[in-house]
DNA sequence: CTACGGATTTTCT
DNA sequence: GAAAATCCGTAGT
């Protein structure tokens, strides 16, 4: 399968965020392979959008690499707990980026039932099974995914999004998550999913 | 199966 | 010092 390229990544969060449902993203620990179709992400505007962490042109340490160039990733703790996992897009210098909120997952069940529950995948409840990666903490957690891969550039071998062979996916608009303090923002259905899609964090 | 509240620590003010 | 782009176990239908 082919890998999305930089121009893929080069356009606004919205437009990149709805083109990223039914991609499949895979990241490639010691040459094994795991990999997972993403099926819910949210866009953040940037700069004008309250629930951004680079609302207002906010720049700091941790927001840094939304400044740079697109395609990279943008990964940061959330709840003193858990990971979230992002990618930066639309040009150099604008802060967007698009959430990975949940993602199905296709290849190398066993490592990420190993990484989410040290335990293997057919021991796993039904419950377990849907929890692998129904979720932006979740799916970090399966997929190895933490701080170190803050800044990793996407167009790269061991963390990419490749093309998927699903074309006729129903999208679904929605409000986003976990968003209360944003005013009038938390309200723009800036959160996408597949339609019917099991791994959905939020229906 | 749903609802609730506690966990835990980085980041920014 | 407060809040955070969340998750899970427990308790109650």
């Amino acid at each position: 399968m082919k890998t999305l390229n930089r121009e893929f990544y080069n356009r606004d969060s919205i437009a990149v965020a709805k083109d990223l449902l039914g991609k499949v993203l895979v990241h490639k620990i010691d040459g094994n392979r795991m990999a997972t179709k993403i099926v819910e992400v949210e866009a953040y505007m940037g700069v004008e959008d309250k629930a951004a962490h680079s609302y207002g042109g906010r720049r700091t340490k941790r927001v840094e690499v939304m400044y740079g160039a697109p395609g990279f990733s943008y990964v940061y703790l959330i709840y003193g707990m858990y990971n979230c996992f992002n990618i930066v897009t639309n040009v150099l210098g604008t802060p967007q980026a698009v959430l990975i909120r949940a993602v199905e997952p296709l290849e190398g069940l066993e490592a990420m039932a190993q990484y989410r529950y040290k335990k293997s995948y057919d021991t796993l409840t039904k419950r377990q099974i849907i929890g692998l990666t129904s979720g932006p903490g979740k799916l970090s957690m399966a997929l190895s995914i933490d701080k170190r891969h803050n800044g990793v550039d996407l167009c790269g071998s061991r963390l990419y999004v490749e093309e998927g062979d699903n074309d006729n996916i129903d999208i679904v608009a929605a409000k986003r998550i976990g968003i209360d303090y944003a005013e009038e923002a938390k309200d723009y259905l800036w959160r996408f999913y597949i339609k019917d899609n099991k791994y959905v964090s939020v229906v």
